[in-house]
DNA sequence: TCTGGGGTCCTAGGACCC
DNA sequence: TCTGGGGTCCTAGGACCC
């Protein structure tokens, strides 16, 4: 049954960059970094900024002086931006195939089983030119009979220019060739701490991981890393998910933009990510039944480390910000201790599962009101923007808030933000 | 001076039960 | 005094992903 299975992943190239590009054309053909939260590290990078030797995840104050020299230009992190071209990617790619898997914001799996016979290499490269007439972006495709192989066809796309942006893996002698050039360390699934081990024992290819004895990859990585030696091998275990399986956990955590120490300060940042918390959780009709809520010093500052965290559980289950502000101060009692610098707080909800259904609640403030009210906070800030309607304990001087200097407009999710063309 | 954010899966080990 | 064996559930921590 495996035999017959054919996947393409399709991957945006510097996908942030690519998106920033669509909208300001001047970027193209320059050294560009997109930034994360408070315009920390180099989360992507156009051709030209890696060429500079600006690394993946860098601290981006370690190239001021490169940066300066060769104009690069920065970009603090657009989510939101990012989040709808990806939608644009994938419904271009559904006119290819009907089975899509967003795996992650710029990485889609096809299921293209059954289209063997077909000019694999030929469909790749339409996909590639369709999604960049279409919505902008530059994409890789890789092709192959499991996801594993999908994705290193993708990856030598990317890295191999002669390529020409797609690597079809159907052909056994070809594949070979391939695998015995390509590092283990970027195998999908490989780690750091996995290419050390396998490195150590003389496994430094994907060939010769393919090579292993499952009895002794299991041994080496658990299920996880027999499985992935058989789907190196051809054999399909790793299925199609597209339908996204159900949410377990949601998390809104974010470094501050200088360290607090007041208890007053630390509550107002955690008040703001609950108020986010509840949006991700009203968004997707889920209820939480657990909050952890965590903040940390920094571990590149000197002075004394703490990690402080509080857990409780949420009862009962909700996704009403009231409810779960309530929630989130005591937990926040318990993970704060004075005479600590903390750059860095969070809220994590567990235990989700689906809103009930008109499920009268014994205790509480009465479900409909509170459905009512929270929907009408929802619209206003969809409308006039994030954060027009917002707890009040999460205050309005912020003295914690995130650095973002260099934010891009929100070009396709809000109205004022849509740019104008004059002709 | 300045170092991101948000997930999933797996296992080991302890608690508890019969 | 000797102290079985099997099962489940939960949690913490590690590793991985983008």
């Amino acid at each position: 049954m495996s035999a017959d299975r054919l996947f393409a992943l399709v991957d945006g190239n510097n996908f942030y960059v690519s998106c920033e590009r669509v909208f300001r054309p001047s970027l193209c053909c320059r050294p560009v970094v997109v930034m994360s939260n408070n315009d920390g590290c180099a989360i992507s990078r156009s051709e030209e900024a890696k060429l500079l030797g600006i690394g993946m995840g860098e601290p981006v104050f370690k190239y001021r002086a490169l940066i300066e020299r060769h104009g690069v230009e920065l970009c603090s992190a657009n989510f939101t931006l990012y989040g709808d071209m990806s939608t644009r990617v994938n419904e271009t790619l559904r006119t290819f195939a009907p089975g899509i898997e967003m795996y992650s914001i710029d990485e889609s799996f096809v299921d293209l089983s059954g289209m063997a016979d077909r000019d694999l290499k030929g469909y790749g490269r339409e996909m590639r030119e369709r999604v960049r007439r279409w919505t902008g972006i530059p994409v890789c495709v890789g092709i192959g009979p499991t996801k594993a192989l999908a994705k290193l066809g993708n990856a030598v796309a990317k890295k191999n220019k002669l390529f020409a942006g797609v690597c079809d893996l159907m052909d056994r002698r070809f594949r070979e060739q391939v695998l015995r050039l390509f590092p283990v360390g970027d195998v999908w699934g490989v780690g750091r701490a996995k290419r050390r081990q396998l490195t150590a024992l003389g496994i430094d290819t994907a060939a010769r991981l393919a090579e292993l004895p499952l009895g002794q990859a299991r041994a080496l990585g658990t299920v996880v890393l027999e499985r992935l030696v058989r789907e190196l091998n051809g054999e399909s275990c790793l299925e199609m998910e597209t339908v996204p399986a159900a949410r377990k956990s949601a998390a809104v955590t974010r470094s501050f933009g200088q360290p607090v120490n007041s208890f007053a300060e630390l509550m107002e940042s955690v008040a703001q990510h609950v108020a986010r918390v509840g949006e991700k959780l009203r968004q997707q009709d889920l209820v939480a039944g657990e909050m952890t809520v965590f903040t940390h010093t920094s571990s590149f500052r000197g002075g004394p480390q703490r990690c402080g965290t509080g857990a409780r559980r949420i009862s009962p289950a909700t996704s009403d910000t009231r409810l779960l502000l309530q929630v989130a101060r005591r937990c926040a009692e318990k993970a704060y201790r004075g005479g600590y610098r903390y750059i860095k707080s969070g809220v994590i909800v567990d235990d989700l599962r689906p809103r009930p259904a008109g499920q009268p609640t014994l205790f509480g403030w009465g479900e409909e009101g509170s459905i009512v009210l929270m929907k009408a906070v929802d619209d206003i800030n969809r409308r006039y923007g994030a954060d027009t309607v917002f707890p009040a304990s999460r205050g309005t001087a912020r003295s914690w808030k995130m650095r973002q200097l260099r934010l891009s407009p929100r070009y396709t999710t809000r109205i004022g933000d849509v740019p104008v063309v004059r002709a």
